[in-house]
DNA sequence: ACTGTTGAAGCATATTCATGCCGTTCCGCC
DNA sequence: GGCGGAACGGCATGAATATGCTTCAACAGT
């Protein structure tokens, strides 16, 4: 018995919420509601309330009040940093241009993703840079890069 | 004008809350109050959702439900900080090459002003990274390359 | 085609949390 | 002693979130 296939708006839903929320401070889920209104979702509160559950997106305190964040993966240690493992949970988009890939990442996952990267086996990237949330990769070609967007963008994917 | 002495009571209970916390699983403030009451304090639903805020302590989905957890970072500089309102006093200079703009700041600017930029809206702008003075910013073309730049010098003029 | 199963998501509602307002207490200072 | 400000925390209530139940649609197996 194959699991039902997931619908496809769900994914996309969920993936705009992990983007939103990283690029954003959003505080409610009514807030979050209307974001993904203008951007052609409309679906009720009930429905964040889940998504928010799957992503595991917590509600933390913060000086400017209540601000909706992804909580750190909870893995963090040294086996669990292959790249397929963690990249579903960090990954927010990629995107690149002549030689260079840019990846953000859910706010501090940085470091882990690049660390996580720079293990794999690549010989068309020539290294990666990482700040809290983006990753800078230097390919070798655009060849390069355009299959690196890909396989990122496919790691990334939630299952 | 000395800040009034905090009454004892309080900063024991939030102590106590912090170990409770560390400890078992709490998923509500009703559970943390029996919890609190077996140990001889006896505050409202009220009272702990200020101690929760004080101390950062965020509610989080997990396997097993909502659980209450001391967040991660309680630094977060976080201010409200807009690119029009810092640039001028952390602006060092701007330039460009290719798809790439390079950002002096003063020492010590960089997360700062970065955290600015990504909170702009920019579709043109792949990402930043961010050292402790400089900052590198990915273009998707020369052309928006160039209004960057020429956006950032003249947000950077000191007025 | 028919039926059973499963995931998605809405609705209504229960649960849980945040907060405005207010009384009390504790100081410091006149 | 009386006054004023600040911290604390209760009460009541509004705001926000979680969830039981239901329907619908998409399959899978017969």
């Amino acid at each position: 018995m194959e699991p039902h296939p997931v619908t496809p708006s769900k994914r996309d839903r969920q993936q705009a919420i992990l983007e939103l929320i990283g690029a954003r401070e959003i505080g409610s889920q009514e807030e979050l509601r209307q974001l993904l209104l203008k951007r052609g979702w409309d679906v009720t509160q009930s429905t964040l309330s889940r998504d928010l559950r799957d992503l595991r997106i917590a509600r933390v305190p913060t000086d400017q009040g209540l601000r909706y964040v992804v909580s750190e993966a909870p893995n963090e240690d040294a086996v669990r940093t292959s790249l397929a493992a963690i990249l579903p949970q960090l990954f927010v988009r990629v995107d690149g241009v002549g030689h260079l890939v840019v990846l953000k990442t859910v706010p501090g996952g940085g470091q882990t993703v690049a660390h996580a990267l720079d293990k794999e086996p690549a010989t068309d990237l020539l290294g990666t840079i990482a700040g809290d949330d983006t990753i800078l990769m230097i390919c070798r070609s655009e060849q390069a890069r355009e299959r690196i967007v890909r396989r990122l963008a496919t790691l990334g994917k939630r299952s």
